[in-house]
DNA sequence: ATTATTATGATAATAATATTCATTTTCAAT
DNA sequence: ATTGAAAATGAATATTATTATCATAATAAT
């Protein structure tokens, strides 16, 4: 199951926190690094539950903030009141661009922006671990934003 | 009460949605537009009662939710499960850099970073009302960000 | 093996957000 | 000015995501 280099950084953040490594973290955590896109807590449940019926919600929901203070996970919020968290891919991470008429998730990547945003806080002070950009506005078949 | 550019902004938007004006969401409105953080919706809500002892929660609710969609507000959540809404200065946009360790909040704003945005964005066939961009990172105090 | 510490999972508590509905207000057309 | 359809209000309720509780089980170091 281990074979992700997620999976050791895991450890090691665990090992440093003075907690423990259980089965069901692992492979809650092992499930979701296989995921390539924003996984609400609920799908991310009943995925597990698939193959491992007998672990909670509780236990997803905690790993999951675990991850997300490890920053292996990304917790986002986008319009719908619903926290999910995203698996960040190993080469690199990509941003949102939301329609807010019909919801329509766009991505993008742009290095440059990454770039800007280090920048942006190195100089006043602070190392950045990752961000959350999104933009929101209307997709092409929604332009304009008209009346419903 | 109406001098604020955004309240003609405001009441454009009803009249291309259909929507009525009242009382009640101009005076919310306007209370919001002299803002100058991200306000949440009980702290408006109070701001509000102070003045207008009759108006609801639900009003203000729904006149927030409006001035979102309308890109007059921008809807953000921070760590705690709380929507705040910040007021964008006339002088433009800034974003936040958070520390992960003691959760202090810097601002920032570079006008490269918006263009580019709005270039990704258009190049996916979307016109951006708005964004959010935060830093997640460590500050000059907590660098390195260590075992708590 | 023992034991102290931490994790689990079922459930209950909390809190924010969204909806309902009867009443009132708006606004365009008379 | 009056009317009437459409929309807004506000109080209350419903919904839902998140967090906490607690008895039991698992972990890992000695």
């Amino acid at each position: 199951m281990a074979q992700h280099g997620k999976m050791s950084i895991l450890k090691a953040y665990l090992e440093t926190k003075g907690l423990k490594s259980t089965a069901q973290r692992d492979f809650i955590a092992d499930t979701f690094f296989k995921t390539n896109t924003h996984i609400s807590l609920e799908e991310l449940l009943s995925k597990v539950k698939r193959k491992n019926k007998n672990i909670g919600y509780a236990t997803v929901y905690r790993t999951m903030k675990l991850l997300g203070e490890s920053g292996l996970a990304i917790a986002r919020q986008f319009g719908d009141g619903q926290t999910r968290y995203e698996n960040l891919p190993e080469d690199g991470h990509h941003d949102h661009i939301i329609c807010m008429k019909c919801s329509k998730i766009a991505e993008f990547q742009n290095q440059k922006i990454e770039q800007l945003q280090s920048e942006a806080a190195k100089k006043l002070g602070f190392t950045v671990v990752n961000h959350k950009l999104e933009l929101y506005g209307y997709c092409a078949g929604c332009a304009g934003g008209d009346k419903a």
